[in-house]
DNA sequence: AGCACA
């Protein structure tokens, strides 16, 4: 088979995290980061008018993700994202490498690991029930009583936390990223992996709201259908495609175990060549409508009238 | 740019 290369997204996951050394296992909650560790990834190659914002929403996704900042003092705007973990960053790294961040500006990014580690504003990163109320953020609008007795019991807002300077994750209640593949145990190298032939920029200007399902466009007529599903199959998180056949172009829809998973497809497999495409690169959005049964009326939206009060509470 | 199936 000649498509064994190395896909460029699908490098063994670099370099096992080395053994902290003895004394601090004894001392150190493993699930914690050791001090000292880089846990930052460098980012260049973003255009120039990147947004803070729109740089967080890329790394929002990535397992173990933590902050993002960028730097506007340099010629070229310099990113930097904090993980969890040494590991999540070197994943991250390898996930963004090359990765076309904006096809109209022709901008690719280039990772590498940091010299040092991104330094978040106070509060936030580790405590889940600190809620920081000194620090005001912009998006809390009541704070009308001064003396607020008790500590809110629920968990702060879903919305990521302006931390004044950069973008700071809130932390994260659940794992949402199954099927992302971080290397906390040394893995096996990766399945060959039908690797596209190469990446093409594509203009991606309309997409949809992010699914579990992603539209894949500027197919040739002619796509042979198994390559294509080799590509998808082997990626995490995959459940099912189905190609549809038009008039000159051929679309296909592949559904995904979650939106995380669907999202890391569609950025890491954005403007992927396939050989029997003449096309150029595939274009990925997220579907308008999400694989799925139909609006299987699970009691949903009571009719008004009879017996069943529609309870919108907040 | 082209978005189906339940």
């Amino acid at each position: 088979m000649a498509g064994a290369g190395l896909h460029p997204y699908h490098q063994p996951w670099a370099a096992p995290p080395p053994p902290p050394p003895a004394a601090a296992i004894a001392v150190e909650n493993p699930n914690r980061p050791s001090s000292d560790e880089v846990r930052t990834i460098f980012i260049s190659g973003l255009p120039e008018d990147v947004k803070e914002r729109e740089l967080h929403n890329l790394l929002r996704w990535l397992p173990g993700f933590e902050a993002s900042q960028i730097n506007y003092k340099g010629e070229q705007p310099m990113g930097f994202a904090l993980f969890t973990m040494a590991q999540h960053a070197m994943a991250a790294k390898n996930a963004l490498q090359d990765l076309v961040f904006d096809a109209e500006t022709k901008s690719v990014l280039h990772t590498e690991m940091a010299k040092k580690n991104l330094f978040v504003k106070r509060g936030v990163v580790n405590d889940s029930s600190s809620f920081d109320q000194s620090k005001r953020m912009r998006t809390g609008g009541d704070y009308t009583h001064a003396g607020y007795p008790s500590p809110s019991p629920f968990h702060p807002p879903p919305a990521p936390v302006w931390g004044g300077h950069g973008y700071i994750a809130p932390p994260a209640p659940y794992d949402p990223y199954a099927g992302y593949p971080v290397a906390q145990v040394p893995m096996p190298p990766p399945t060959p992996v039908p690797a596209p032939s190469g990446y093409a920029p594509i203009q991606n200007n309309k997409d949809n709201a992010p699914c579990n399902t992603l539209f894949i466009g500027n197919l040739g007529e002619n796509v042979n259908e198994e390559e294509l599903r080799g590509l998808f199959i082997v990626q995490p998180g995959y459940k099912q495609m189905k190609v549809l056949r038009q008039e000159r172009n051929t679309v296909c829809f592949i559904e995904f175990e979650d939106v995380s998973s669907a999202t890391v497809v569609h950025q890491n497999l954005q403007g992927a060549v396939l050989t029997s495409s003449g096309r150029g690169g595939m274009r990925i959005q997220f579907s308008k409508n999400p694989f799925g049964r139909r609006k299987d009326s699970v009691n949903g939206a009571a009719p008004d009238g009879n017996g069943t009060p529609t309870t919108y509470q907040q």
